[in-house]
DNA sequence: ATCTTGTTTC
């Protein structure tokens, strides 16, 4: 190949490239069209930046176009879609063109994999995880490090914890990311301390934590309500101190912050990158704002984690205002970012701007993942656009193919009882695929309550107790219910059973701010 | 050379 053709090939692709960045839909297909006149657009090379470059701005049926016409044995076809996929966030389609991929008898690329198992993770895909395990354990694969601690961070993610954990311990070499990987699955499972062992364990073998291993550690005992074991966390990484990776004061952040514990001011959802709990669900703004200043001086503001935890600490507050703001400045977007702001206004009442917001996402070609989903049922719920919310309910699965989990069959469940439509509330608990949970029951039995139907509570109140024996809550909710009819004879026979049971009221901890 | 971890919940 002559210099020059390579050359100029180079400089076609890094602007394919920088317009993918960009998301600069207009000027990255007139290149396209300059290159089928040049000649060039099927050399595969630029054909895969094409795909990635498409995929990146949302238009999917242009980059399967570009991928059908490469030849099927050229493997970087199948590389490049997959990855470019999982990149935006479309998951399942990376785990169909890889399940084609495996039927055109290509076999597996150890480059490939890590993409295709964060797919199976964030769709909880495990049977396609496991069976890509299986090809690696085949292949001889396990023992790299890419391949262990996706392999991990699958497992984890997909809430099978031991299993994730089982094949840490068949590490060589410990790998920081895949302990981290580890540590987040006790977090998910709510056995933080389980993570905490662990890594003092792996101190001992010189795996030294990092940002990411601390975060996760107070993110998941904040999720808890334990905060006491929050400062310990705390303690501990001041004494380990962190890697810096960003060039600033750690000292005077932490004494802020530990100024602030010391206060009481803990932080009850764990937030931020590169060491910024800048905190606190129970919002305070005075505070919030201060960390917010902190970020700005210490130039660590537009970090997407801590520009979302930002956006997500004013859109909880019901701070509308500052929340927009932030978020329409960021240069670098998150969906969780989205979520945040869509949570925002559908948790203070702002329904119409939340669902907006999501129509937004779509105009932009931004995938909603199934948090969004979650957000904006909820924010149906709210409004009690209850045919809107069943038809946002039906694409989940027909337009954005993802598969509809648990929390959104509360969701459902939860629009159609606060709508008053409780024996269809109860078909949509009788015939969802998968094992109602609490909030399944307790979205019905919250409606049961406002809608005074006896039976439907009795059987709701069951199944929780059922779900949940250590608590109180439920319970006194059906004798709300029993109460609010007049039904006292229940009322007394229902503390008679929780008496019997000795079912304690839950300590609960509350955090008032003085003035 | 490419790939993996931390932010959002009814």
């Amino acid at each position: 190949m002559h210099r020059s053709f390579q050359s100029s090939t180079d400089n076609y692709a890094n602007l394919i490239e920088t317009y993918a960045h960009d998301r600069a839909l207009k000027p990255g297909k007139l290149l396209h069209a300059h290159l089928i006149v040049k000649g060039l657009a099927h050399l595969t090379y630029l054909a895969t930046k094409l795909i990635a470059f498409y995929t990146e701005c949302g238009q999917l049926s242009n980059a399967r176009k570009l991928f059908d016409k490469i030849p099927k044995r050229n493997i970087h076809r199948w590389i490049s879609i997959i990855r470019a996929y999982t990149r935006r966030g479309y998951y399942q389609e990376a785990i169909g063109v890889f399940t084609e991929m495996q039927t055109e008898g290509l076999g597996i690329d150890k480059y490939l994999i890590p993409s295709v198992l964060k797919a199976c993770g964030h769709v909880l895909d495990q049977e396609t995880g496991k069976k890509i395990h299986c090809l690696c354990v085949k292949k001889s694969l396990e023992s790299d490090a890419f391949i262990t601690s996706s392999l991990i961070d699958m497992y984890s993610k997909c809430g099978q914890v031991e299993k994730a954990k089982k094949v840490f311990d068949g590490m060589f070499v410990k790998e920081l990311v895949a302990l981290n990987a580890v540590v987040s699955g006790y977090a998910r499972m709510g056995i933080v301390e389980k993570g905490l062992c662990l890594v003092e364990e792996m101190k001992l073998i010189g795996v030294k934590p990092d940002v990411v291993t601390w975060n996760t550690l107070i993110a998941g005992f904040s999720k808890k309500g334990d905060y006491l074991s929050v400062s310990k966390v705390f303690e501990l990484m001041l004494d380990n101190g962190i890697e810096p990776d960003v060039n600033f004061r750690y000292d005077e952040a932490f004494d802020t912050f530990k100024k602030m514990m010391k206060q009481g001011l803990y932080p009850s959802s764990a937030t931020i990158s590169s060491l910024f709990p800048a905190c606190m669900t129970t919002v305070n703004l005075k505070h919030g704002k201060e960390v917010h200043g902190y970020a700005t001086v210490i130039g660590v503001v537009d970090d997407v984690y801590v520009k979302s935890a930002l956006v997500d600490m004013y859109a909880k507050g019901g701070f509308k205002s500052e929340a927009r703001t932030l978020f329409y400045k960021m240069s670098e977007t998150s969906i969780v970012t989205w979520n945040s702001m869509i949570f925002g206004y559908s948790n203070h009442g702002y329904c119409e701007e939340a669902i907006q917001l999501f129509e937004q996402m779509e105009k932009e070609g931004k995938k909603p993942d199934y948090m969004t989903f979650i957000a904006v049922l909820s924010a149906c719920s709210h409004a009690g656009l209850v045919e809107l919310g069943k038809s946002l309910f039906n694409s989940i699965q027909e337009k954005y193919e993802i598969s509809p989990r648990v929390e959104h069959y509360a969701c459902l469940v939860d629009l159609l009882g606060r709508a008053g439509k409780l024996n269809e509330a109860y078909d949509v608990i009788k015939t969802m695929p998968m094992e109602p949970d609490l909030f399944v029951w307790g979205a019905l039995l919250g409606a049961c309550r406002n809608h005074e139907n006896i039976d439907l509570a009795e059987l709701a109140a069951k199944h929780l107790r059922e779900l949940e024996p250590g608590s109180k809550g439920n319970n006194l909710l059906l004798a709300n219910l029993y109460a609010d009819i007049g039904s006292w004879g229940n009322v007394e026979k229902l503390k008679t059973m929780m008496k019997k049971k000795r079912l304690r009221k839950f300590l609960g901890c509350s955090w008032i701010e003085g003035s």
